[in-house]
Formats: structure tokens, sequence, C-alpha cells
DNA sequence: GAGCGCTTCCATCAATTGATGGAGAGTTCT
DNA sequence: AGAACTCTCCATCAATTGATGGAAGCGCTC
């Protein structure tokens, strides 16, 4: 439940969040240094003061953002695990992946906003913890690659974050990625899938041995 | 040749060299709007003043810092294509993916850079322009998935992304992915390298048809 | 030592930005 | 009408930041 968020954000037109939805988007875009409180209140048409009448502190704006967007993706790993249910293991990546390219490519900031998160070493990111251990617990559950959360391999792990990473990357980094390939934008979101599936689904399904780590490369 | 670099730079003592240096580490680990100039002045032990003096506005130290990092990342591909004639394409994607990761382990901030580079739609992303294209193209014909830089398949181009990608992910990342899987550098330099090549040596060497989603083992 | 070029630093500016105080405008309740 | 409350804006502050001008130090030649 969206309990944490107040009542006034339940209301699309209410001034708060017309003021979330404006900051989500500049945040997504410009990431948080380059994102000001003067142009988040422009793009709303209010005044700077207004703004932080409802916010107070930019950080708590952003950390308003990124809650909301957890929530969000929570919200997703519930209905991919729920349309996963008793599907084959090859199925269940698939939709998996269907799922989660559909939610981020209708909602591109997200995978903005997440990425930056990763890379900042910076002060404020600690507030923004985007929850990622819970994620890929989910997904490697979800896709019966383990029991439970807490038991995961650590190489299962790393394909997960692999074939996670690389989604948030094409998907964010779509300005720049999708005129290298010449394709129309549905051409692009395919080509993703495609080429996400195409890549994940051998690595999961295909008898490699996860034990053997090569040996240390020779030179 | 470095011929686009001028000489001071190639002494690491000179002032403008150790400006660089600072600029560099800085810009990676914090982005550009949050490295100030007076920042990199502080970290190289000099006034602001002679920051300017010797590199004029910020924006040209950047372009100094894209441009070096250019230079090493066409020096690391040609070592590649060097060391790879002759091999086979499962050894070609290895060497590809060991000499990749030991540069980036090594500049972590390239990886930095080149992430925040893709995913900054504002103003400044124009000028560090990191020639991915030119990248793809010497990859794929390094790699023999190509007669020529001019004639690579969408599908190549974005398969060679996401592991390009994915490879950037992990290393800029490496401070928040790294306690996600609990373990030390070493190790982690070693599962970033064993999850690369588990995953990309079977998309391109192993019997797909492009067209078909893998026609693999049922679950 | 005078002159000159190169390098460095101190002082300072103008613009931007996060943030606040206080004054209105509108509504509701008494 | 008037008190009380909510919401919005104008004016303003202090700190930060990119950038510059000018003076001083240093090494060199004459």
């Amino acid at each position: 439940m969206a309990s944490r968020l107040e009542k006034a954000l339940q209301n699309p037109d209410s001034m708060k969040a017309r003021i979330l939805a404006a900051a989500r988007r500049l945040f997504g875009e410009r990431g948080y240094t380059e994102t000001t409180t003067r142009l988040i209140a422009r793009t709303v048409g209010i005044d700077i003061s207004t703004l932080y009448y409802h916010w107070g502190e930019k950080r708590d704006l952003y950390e308003g953002v990124i809650a909301a967007i957890n929530e969000e993706i929570l919200g997703q790993f519930r209905q991919i695990e729920q349309r996963c249910r008793g599907a084959s293991l090859r199925t269940r990546l698939e939709i998996a992946i269907d799922v989660m390219c559909d939610y981020l490519f209708g909602h591109p900031e997200v995978a903005h906003l997440i990425l930056l998160a990763y890379f900042r070493t910076s002060e404020h990111n600690v507030l923004l913890d985007i929850n990622m251990d819970k994620y890929i617990g989910n997904i490697a559950v979800a896709m019966g690659l383990a029991a439970d959360r807490e038991h995961v391999s650590v190489q299962a792990r790393a394909r997960i974050l692999a074939l996670w990473n690389a989604a948030l990357n094409f998907i964010s980094g779509q300005a720049f990625f999708r005129p290298m390939l010449g394709i129309d934008p549905a051409a692009y979101e395919a080509v993703v899938k495609e080429t996400l599936k195409f890549i994940l689904v051998p690595a999961f399904t295909s008898a490699h041995d996860p034990e053997t780590l090569p040996g240390a490369p020779g030179d």
C-alpha cells in the first residue's frame, strides 16, 4: 500500500502532486544538482516559495520522488511474480523482461534516476537508497533461481545485475543509442527486448557450470 | 598519435598535466557540475586562478579529460585487435573482455565519465562526444562479426552495446554492487569478467538464429 | 641591475541557487 | 464583520561558483 505517501499525493491535481510529477521528470532528465528548485517551480508555473511551502527542502522533494519510484518498482515485481506462476523458466525470464521493459520505456526517468543513484559517490547518495538487494532477491525467487531471497549465489546475483543494468542502460540512454542503431522508437524497444532475451535466456537456461571461475588470466 | 594533446601534457609533472589528472579523477567521481574548479585547484594544491591560466574555461578542461580518455580507449581497441589476430571467435571475445576489464578496473573514472556522458541530455553533453560509433565498429570488426565498420547488423551492434554497458556498469558501480555481492575487490573483478564471458560468449558463438529467440533446450 | 616573459596568487565581481520572512488573497467558521 | 486558516507570491539573504584583473615572484638575457 502507498501508505507512506500522504493524502495530498493521491490527488494528481493537488499542488503537491503536480510539483512531485514535475520534479520527477526533471530530476530524471537532468540529475539532482542540475535541477534547480526554481526550474521545477517554473515548470509547474508557480513561485519557488510555493514549492518550499509544500515540500520543504529540495532533498525532501527528491526523497519523495525516489520513494514513489521504489513503490512503483516493487509493484512491477509483484506483477511479474504473479504472472510467472507455474510458467517454465524461459517463459518466466521473458515475462520479466517484457514487464520491466514496458514499465521502464513508459517511465524512462525511472531508469535515469536509478542509474544516477548508482554512480554517485557524493554526499546525497545515501538517502536515495534504491534497494537493489530486495529487487534482486525478488527476481531470483520469481525466476526460480533460488529458494528464498537470502540464499542467492553470487553468480546468479551477478547475472541478474548484468541484465538489469543492461535494461536500464538501453532505456536511459535511448537518446544516445537509438541514433547509433538508426531505428525508430518502436523498433528500438523491440530490439532492446530481443537483445535482452537473446543474451539472458541462454545464460540461465543452458548447461553452463557456474562453479568454475576462469583461472586467473594468463598474463 | 597524441598529436592533439599539447606538449605540456606529455610531461606528467607539468602543472597543466597535474591539473588534468586531478580533474579527470574528480570529474569521474562527482560528475561535471558537482566538480568545482575550486575543488580541482585545491586538490592540486594551487590557486583557482592558476587553473584558469592553464586551461581557460572549466568546459575546456573537461574536454581535455574526454579527449585524453578517447585516445586511451582507442589504444585499448588497437591492442585488442592486435592480440585477436588469428584467434577463434570465443578466444577473441574473451580477450576483448579481459583487456577492457583490466583497463577499466584500472581507470574506473573512465567508466564513470562515459556513463555520465550517455545519460546527460542537458546542454554540455554535445561537446563530450564519446564516439561510440567508432568503438562498436572496431569491436565488431575485431571480433569478426562484420567485414567492415560500416556494415554491422543492428542485432550485432545492440549485443555489443549491451555487453559494453554491462562492463561499464559493473566497474563504475563497484562501490554500489560489490557490497551487495559481499566479496572483496579481487573476487569482484573475477566475477565481473566471468559474468560477462558467461553472458556474452554463448550469445555470439552458439548457433542461435538471430531471427527466432533461442531454440534452446526446454527446461 | 634593468627589462621581459612565464607562472602563481590575492582580491573581487556577477550570476546562480537554496532557502526564508512577511505580506496579501481566498475561503470557512463563528 | 472579523478571526482563523490555507495557500500563493514578492523581496531578499547568504553561500557557492565560474571567471577575471592586477600585482608579485621567478628565471632568463642583455
